[in-house]
DNA sequence: AATGAATGAGCTTTCATTCAT
DNA sequence: GATGAATGAAAGCTCATTCAT
């Protein structure tokens, strides 16, 4: 009755998040599970396959985060939306880069991965689109400066985010919310300003766009 | 002659960067550094010690490097700078990805060369700290705003070029120097201006210092 | 509706000439059959039980095919007759081939068929016996020289048919009906007028027959 | 000390002769052996390769046995030579038949063998060439009939020593020296005479020799 | 009669590690 | 120091068979 595939998938999930791929073996697995190690074949043509789909449904979730950004749109202040879209990115980030992590590491398994999502068309642009999409609306009302260009400071944001859930994994660090806030708010305050040398009098800063 | 140890360190390395962890077997080292498989274990305990050795100095160089970041001070303008600066940042975590990527697959692995890094104390820190110094300077030389906490600015700038090697990394990108150099300057141009709407009119931009 | 039983037997027979035993699985059988694998195990003991079944009825087809064989005494020429005969013979066994390595191939399965072949006397006997009544009755009329064995020489004339069909299954062959029906007229050629030397004078050649 | 390569070998062959392919794992011939699992990996790069190395030992004595046959031309009677060589091509098949049985068995074994057999030009034809060219050899000494193609006939003779060899195997028969020897006496002595109808008057057997 | 999810033993193969030389 | 044959534990995967529905 209960459903036994979805099962598997969840029990893969876990295991990836708090064994690394290093130590995922379907035995694990099955036990994790409380199935039988043949279910796994029954389900998934083999381990790749059981891999691709935990990370499929954990970027299915990711991407509809993504995809809601816009609808913010204009409502609160420029950087609270900006926080919250950047918070979002992190959490997104926190849980799945042990497994991206892992799928890096196997030069064979990111090879069939990387076919896979590329015929499926689910990089990881999602993320950065979604969040230039809505950065050119903002600078479309007025609430951005004229001066950027969304796409570039979209993927600086996101980069940013997504590397924030890296390093705390890698440290080890629990992703406390406050913290993790107090960081994000820093780094959207500073670049906000910019940091070209303010002019103690009037004259204006002269800042070349690049090409 | 027996200069077969660095031999060794140098033949996983490579595999290390070619073939990731995953298909990493004592067999392949073996053939790749032209010795018996036997000889490995004369050098090393086993073979998490021999991976450990090769992390150790990889990071030693990528951390030598970081820490002459702060001599350019002064020299030619901020943002040129910067960039170069980054630049580096980038080439030395192209390098060392593969390796660290490989690691976090291993929760094992993990957590043995987390507590070495820990109290040899090297972390990623020091590359940000490098940043820190340098930037702080430049801010003493009023090359840079007051208005920015350079630990902050930092760790924003560093986690851009250290996610941009990760990205070019994982999308199977070549690190082709021209493409990579105008990504950076794209960022350090945008950041630098910042994202603040730009009053049509005299009034000064009002952004509050983050506690 | 429920001829579903034959429906896998058929579907058995078809593997077992396209693949052999060793892809031969309940899942492929089912399959093939278009049912669902349980469903074999409501027809049949076990796997072993279901090929025996298909052997059965393949050796059975093909038994009463050579017990035919001797209705077409005195018509024709003799070496017609034979031609026509091992050609049958042949083509029997070209098809029977595949099913009699593959029983062969397993040793289990072999003691078990090798019993029951034995008790129902169906062994290979019963074709070099129908070749030997033939044989015999055109010697009584004088057709086939009174010198040969009739047994000895049906069981060559078997052998040489039967070893065909393997070679011919072995080296890949299709079982083309002008060059396999040469090939049995050219040795019956040949061995009808026996290979001891031709005197050049008149004198007998003298043969002595074994005990 | 001891050549476990060629112990392995050998332990595979005597399980092929006993228990067939189907009971042929690799953990009964590390027991049959008295080695390791592991070291049968050592070796041979696969299960397949170890088989095609137990029937290319097989074969190479064969061969050499057959590419001796030539040797005895002229000495002794033909028959002597004949039946002394068709009971070696017997005695060659006799061990030989499970193997190549078990091989016939598996398609995708026997794919992979047949391509390895084709590039390394070792086919069977080795044996009926040996014996074509004694036969030729006999005729030029007017020990053969004139009136028969020595191809022909030594398919022939060849095909029933094998066929001999198989049925033996097939039926569980003990290779039993005497009677072996007395079979193939026997059909050496029947087809040696033909079977064409004797004249019983003075008139001259008519016997069309085939296109 | 019919299904197909579920089982678990056992298969081939890999690989870090040991050890006699 | 150096070799490479040998080990054995465990990996991914297959498959005949069972069983609730």
């Amino acid at each position: 009755m209960s459903d036994n595939r979805q099962n598997i998938i969840n029990a893969t999930d876990r295991l990836l998040q708090t064994h690394g791929l290093a130590r995922l073996t379907t035995r694990e697995i099955a036990r994790e599970a409380k199935v039988a190690e043949g279910l796994i074949y029954h389900h998934f043509k083999d381990k790749a396959e059981l891999i691709y789909e935990v990370v499929e449904t954990r970027v299915r979730e990711t991407k509809n985060q993504m995809l809601n950004l816009p609808l913010q749109v204009g409502k609160r202040s420029l950087s609270e939306n900006l926080e919250e879209v950047l918070l979002s990115v992190y959490h997104a980030h926190y849980e799945i880069t042990p497994i991206v992590n892992c799928i890096f590491a196997d030069q064979k398994l990111r090879v069939r991965l990387q076919e896979i999502v590329k015929e499926r068309n689910m990089g990881p642009q999602y993320a950065i689109e979604g969040l230039d999409v809505y950065l050119a609306a903002e600078q479309r009302l007025g609430r951005l400066s004229d001066a950027v260009e969304p796409a570039v400071l979209a993927k600086c944001l996101w980069m940013i985010s997504i590397q924030s859930a890296m390093l705390d994994r890698w440290m080890g660090n629990e992703s406390d919310e406050t913290r993790v806030r107090r960081g994000i708010h820093d780094c959207v305050q500073t670049l906000m300003t910019g940091f070209a040398p303010r002019p103690k009098t009037e004259e204006k800063t002269e800042v070349k766009k690049s090409k």
